[in-house]
DNA sequence: CAGTACCG
DNA sequence: CGCG
């Protein structure tokens, strides 16, 4: 069934699981998929695109930005959330509408109620651009859940367990597909293999994923 | 180790 | 040489 997005009625939506805590929700955002990536070009406008390096100094190969009142970022210090862009110093875009609408329900549609993120990192993968595995564990508050969104090329995530020690299950994610992951399995490592080259019609050779958290 | 390099 |  069609999830109700932005309608009035909370449209029934079947979650495929994943691990304990964690669904995919195949589709789910595939409506509303134009105006996230209207949402998307107007953040970039503000903050944009930008290659970050890591503590170890190396150079990412996906290009983020993000929005809300803080947003993920690295450099050779290391990783936290911060309160402006680092690139101009001023505030973060705020978080459109339909991001917090999309997180929301997504969230409980997973089956976590009243998520209310207060940051959206927004990745960009060009071919050949990866992340390799990691926790999102720079929050304050593991009782709130990761919404993960993919939009344009598809790419296979990578979940995996509480340590690297666990191999990983592999996860093909297409336009539209949204990720919850939470409670038991808000700790979990996970990543996005290599991408391949590709042309979506809506994201020309692009994926994008934009990853909600509630980080403060 | 949100990294690359290397190897099977 | 590409993949994992």
């Amino acid at each position: 069934m069609t999830p109700d997005l932005f309608g009035d009625t909370p449209g029934a939506f079947a979650p495929e699981p994943l691990a304990p805590g964690a669904v995919v929700l195949r589709g789910y955002a595939a409506g509303v998929a134009g105006a996230l990536l209207a949402a998307i070009t107007e953040v970039a406008a503000g903050a944009p695109f930008r290659q970050m390096k890591t503590p170890g100094g190396y150079t990412m190969s996906v290009a983020m930005t993000g929005c809300g009142e803080v947003c993920w970022v690295t450099d050779q210090t290391g990783y936290r959330y911060q309160a402006g862009d680092p690139l101009s110093g001023q505030p973060w875009p705020a978080m459109p509408e339909p991001f917090l609408r999309l997180a929301g329900e997504a969230a409980a549609a997973a089956g976590y109620r009243d998520f209310i993120p207060d940051a959206c990192l927004i990745n960009r993968y060009c071919p050949g651009s990866r992340m390799s595995l990691h926790q999102d564990r720079d929050e304050r508050d593991f009782d709130q859940p990761i919404v993960s969104v993919s939009l344009g090329l598809p790419a296979t995530f990578q979940f995996g367990g509480e340590t690297r020690r666990v191999r990983p299950v592999n996860v093909p994610l297409s336009h539209g597909d949204v990720v919850v992951w939470g409670g038991p399995a808000r700790l979990r490592y996970h990543g996005v293999l290599r991408l391949k080259q590709g042309w979506h019609p809506l994201t020309g050779e692009y994926r994008y994923n934009l990853t909600f958290r509630r980080a403060l």
